[in-house]
DNA sequence: ATTTTTGGTTCAAATAATGAACCGGTGGAA
DNA sequence: TTCCACCGGTTCATTATTTGAACCAAAAAT
């Protein structure tokens, strides 16, 4: 692995839960030599993509990040294109949905609203790390990206969050397959206790899966009816997304979609 | 120069007007190896900082830096925070209105926020690189910066923009220590003709500015008793942001800002 | 059909990364 | 106060990676 990989490696610590880290912290988090970790740490103050606490001495991400941020949202303005379609089922059915990009370690969602309705919710942190093998947006990526993706992950172990969790690579493998034929994923309290959820993907120009949209529910609710209704709400959201984004929906796919609405 | 930041050099390239940069033009644009170059990008590319249009397989920015400027914003809210007191100007003074934070080469334009009531406006790209020379957002942030960057820039070659932008980095030391005993800097077409405009910064923990809020007006429409209401303006609205980042405004700062607002 | 330009690869030579040991400051605990 | 542990940071000989001129294949341009 090149140098440049390692050292934007370190970014990947860096979440809501845990702003700053410092230089000790990312030694025991790395276990990579103090005085490289410093060096890189270095390098990636000076470029700006992360400053000081000036009196921890902790690192945090710098301001580099905001203006490419910026850039990336011009150029592909998924973020600003997806939070439309969230909100709309958000309102709809009065749940946290949200939408999520694939990073190299696991799903992060990019935005999350709760419809705000019952007593009882999910609760969320957006720029989390969702794993692939354990939640809905996970899987529904990796059944619908290219299969080099789907290698990587099962090649890595594979963490237990609840008693629910698969950690089987071969389960997962036809877990998969079965969530091609139904042009959905739904996982039921496989990364939190309580939680299910449901996650359609919506594609890129290539066909290939760029992102999720998701619904988180307590399982209290979750009943078939709403199951479908849920799922039909996804695949309207997402037919209409990957119009906006220029994004085509492979063949095979958009008929099981159009299968499901029919019902 | 560690090979880190060689490589996280080449995402300063990428801009609206530029989104997506080939192998040969970058080439052209930093006279680096074609060897070195792609092992670079492919070492981003894999760091999910950038990724690469498939059909001209140029790179562009790529779903990390959403998630990290997340994060960022979430440890750091300056962009939320900014943009209330940028919309608040804009709307008392109808005029072109905007943040910038420092990066490497210049400023770059967080949040910008147009009046909307003049025929003539100011044309503006968020994310675009302002040189700390030739804009009083530059300027307002070098006067009130530490010396190494004053240093580290005026060391540079001072390009032109046009006929008036300063280039003598002893005229423009002269300058900053105008702008210290103001408490404002403005410039007069040092940037693009026909626009000057006026910034004043703000501050962090430490006291020392860590961005700017600036305006930016067609010289039309400049006179003085309009420089004075927009001077007041931006002095109060810093302030304030000073106080919702936690910032500190020097004394010395306080001191002139406050004998300002009396007048 | 040929030339140019594109993105991408190779491998010996050149250079930068590495990490064990070290430094100095800070904040408890004895 | 003294001591010790822990913090961030630095050093320098060893080691491993980066580098770049030459090369390749495919796609445009001529």
């Amino acid at each position: 692995m090149s140098t440049i990989e390692k050292a934007l490696m370190l970014l990947e610590h860096f979440s809501r839960e845990r702003p700053e880290i410092g230089l000790t912290e990312f030694k025991t988090r790395t276990s990579i030599d103090k005085g490289t970790l410093h060096r890189h740490l270095t390098a990636l103050k000076n470029s700006g993509f992360l400053e000081q606490n000036y009196l921890t001495r902790a690192y945090r991400l710098g301001p580099a990040v905001i203006r490419l941020a910026a850039v990336r949202e011009n150029t592909v303005p998924i973020v600003k294109t997806v939070q439309y379609y969230v909100d709309k089922i958000a309102n709809n059915i009065h749940e946290l949905v949200h939408a999520a990009l694939p990073q190299k370690n696991g799903m992060s969602a990019i935005y999350a609203k709760d419809g705000g309705y019952h007593g009882v919710r999910v609760n969320f942190d957006e720029a989390e790390i969702l794993p692939f093998h354990a939640t809905s947006s996970g899987l529904a990526l990796l059944a619908f990206h290219d299969d080099t993706l789907v290698a990587n992950v099962l090649s890595k172990k594979l963490v237990s969050f609840t008693d629910s969790t698969p950690t089987d690579a071969a389960d997962i493998k036809a877990n998969l397959e079965t969530i091609r034929t139904h042009g959905f994923a739904f996982t039921d309290q496989s990364y939190e206790d309580e939680v299910g959820s449901v996650a359609v993907p919506f594609f890129g120009v290539k066909g290939d899966a760029i992102g999720t949209l998701a619904i988180a529910i307590p399982v209290s609710r979750i009943n078939k009816s709403f199951h479908e209704i849920i799922i039909k709400q996804l695949i309207v959201a997402s037919t209409e997304l990957c119009r906006d984004l220029g994004g085509q929906i492979p063949t095979n796919v958009a008929t099981i979609w159009a299968a499901k609405l029919e019902v």
